[in-house]
DNA sequence: ATCCGTTATAAAATTAATTTATAATAGGCA
DNA sequence: TGCCTATTATAAATTAATTTTATAACGGAT
């Protein structure tokens, strides 16, 4: 059977007309026609019916069935290409969400660079969401992710090499600065400056306000630590952050949460189960283990 | 991209022998060759190290990568076989391992023929082992399989319906059978008459022995529970079951195990996850969840 | 009644896969 | 060394599969 196709048969479940599919792959329409054909006879069953009275095209059940599977077959077919030509390219493609960018991977270039395999890295920036989806479609080969829970998916691999709590940024003139440790629940009526985009510090932030019964008033939300430090510094509000960002500066104080069962800010390092490692990917994800695990 | 490369790739990579594969499939040797070099333009990439010196065919890594996708789709496309086979039918595979099928499939039967449905069921018996994988290759649709844990697999899902402890059943003779209740360790030194094959109740057997630190004396093993009885009855020794089986007889008491966090039998409606189910297959779902979960 | 947008069909053309026949390579062994 | 064997590769011929071209069929809309 030729994945061809399926790849008409998928386009054709999505747009409902032949002509259309036969355009959208700039072959002639009776080729749709015959695909199909192809297909009903080596499932044995209608994929289609043809109802031109209303002019729709209904698909059976069969034909929703096997929608399913020719979707994860050109899936999996994609990945495989993609695979191969990080394979053949010598190249490793590894995933990185900023905040971890920033963090942890200057050590591991660091190390990666003395044993000559820095090059053999390109890297992938993206939110934890989106790159665990590119992980799992092929587009990255490693991830360095972070989570608010431990990563638990069927097709990816996760190994938790960090974990830290999450902490309270105040300004150094704020009330609060006098402290060490406070409980979340203080902070309701603060106003508060946060990461716009991080998927894992919003879930933990929401967490904990949901926890403790409170609406926050966030008065801006910002992509870069930078900026949310500095407004902290000039008190716009308070901030939600790991310390693995920034703990240098003198005009903002850092506290610790006190509450039970606190969320964290969890690191592990993310392979798919279907990707089977070469040397060098051995090489580089024991460097990973070691710089990152200890 | 033809599936048949994909599938001489795979048993090329298997057998590791072109005239070999070529004759397994009953065509020619080039033909193999061919496909291989056909999949190699298709990735951009050599597949296979032809070592004539020490003559084997060593695998590159690109090889070992698109083994793993290859085998996938393949699998996924005899799912998809297998499905739309018994979708065009009008038939349902219902895997039942024995213990449920006796204990819990009456009920289902006698239901789903009021409702005229009992036609389009066809049963494949198995343990729960066994059942899992061929729910998970293609060959049943779904299954009510027993388990010690919740169950909790990738390409599955997994909607338990009930939940009984195990139970210690002895001879009416035995000194233990003027008890209602007692302590698994109170059986240190008992000699047990087990079930042979299934794999739940030695899963479950073996975490309480471990846990009171004993080493079971099975004297006898048997795959049917009438036969356990029987022995049971004759004090030959005591047994370990749910209170599914067989209740009706007075030369057998059933003992309660008055442990904490005692292992129990679950039973569970489980699907593929890459299944879609038709009407009838809702309907069916229907019954069983309602005849089993009240 | 004719036109439009659809999908189906059949023959021709094109492209792809397989076979046949044979070459090439290297090890084993007399 | 030279011949035999077990391999895989190559090239031309054959066969099979896919796609195009051209046209039909269908049913709704104008």
């Amino acid at each position: 059977m030729n994945t061809k196709d399926l790849a008409y048969f998928d386009q054709l479940i999505k747009q409902k007309n032949f002509s259309k599919v036969a355009a959208s792959f700039g072959v002639t329409q009776p080729t749709i026609t015959m695909a199909v054909k192809r297909l009903e006879t080596e499932f044995n069953t209608k994929l289609f019916l043809r109802d031109r009275a209303h002019h729709e095209l209904i698909v059976t059940d069969s034909g929703q069935q096997l929608a399913v599977h020719a979707q994860s077959i050109l899936g999996e077919l994609d990945i495989a290409h993609q695979e191969l030509d990080h394979l053949t390219q010598q190249r490793i493609i590894l995933g990185l969400p900023p905040i971890i960018e920033n963090h942890y991977f200057p050590r591991v270039a660091a190390r990666l660079q003395e044993l000559g395999m820095l090059e053999n890295i390109q890297t992938l920036e993206g939110g934890s969401v989106w790159l665990r989806n590119a992980l799992r479609d092929g587009q990255a080969d490693i991830a360095l992710l972070g989570s608010a829970e431990p990563l638990s998916y069927q097709t990816l691999l996760a190994e938790e090499f960090d974990r830290k709590p999450f902490n309270i940024f105040v300004s150094a003139q704020h009330p609060l600065a006098k402290r060490k440790r406070i409980y979340f629940s203080e902070l309701k009526g603060e106003k508060f400056v946060l990461f716009t985009s991080s998927f894992v510090h919003n879930t933990a932030f929401n967490k904990l306000t949901r926890r403790n019964h409170f609406r926050p008033d966030v008065v801006f939300r910002a992509a870069d630590t930078h900026v949310i430090m500095n407004l902290v510094a000039e008190n716009v509000g308070v901030s939600f952050l790991t310390d693995i960002v920034d703990q240098h500066r003198h005009d903002v104080v850092r506290l610790e949460l006190l509450d039970d069962e606190q969320p964290a800010f969890i690191t592990s390092i993310v392979t798919r189960t279907s990707h089977v490692l070469t040397g060098t990917q051995q090489r580089v994800l024991k460097v990973l283990r070691e710089t990152l695990e200890e």
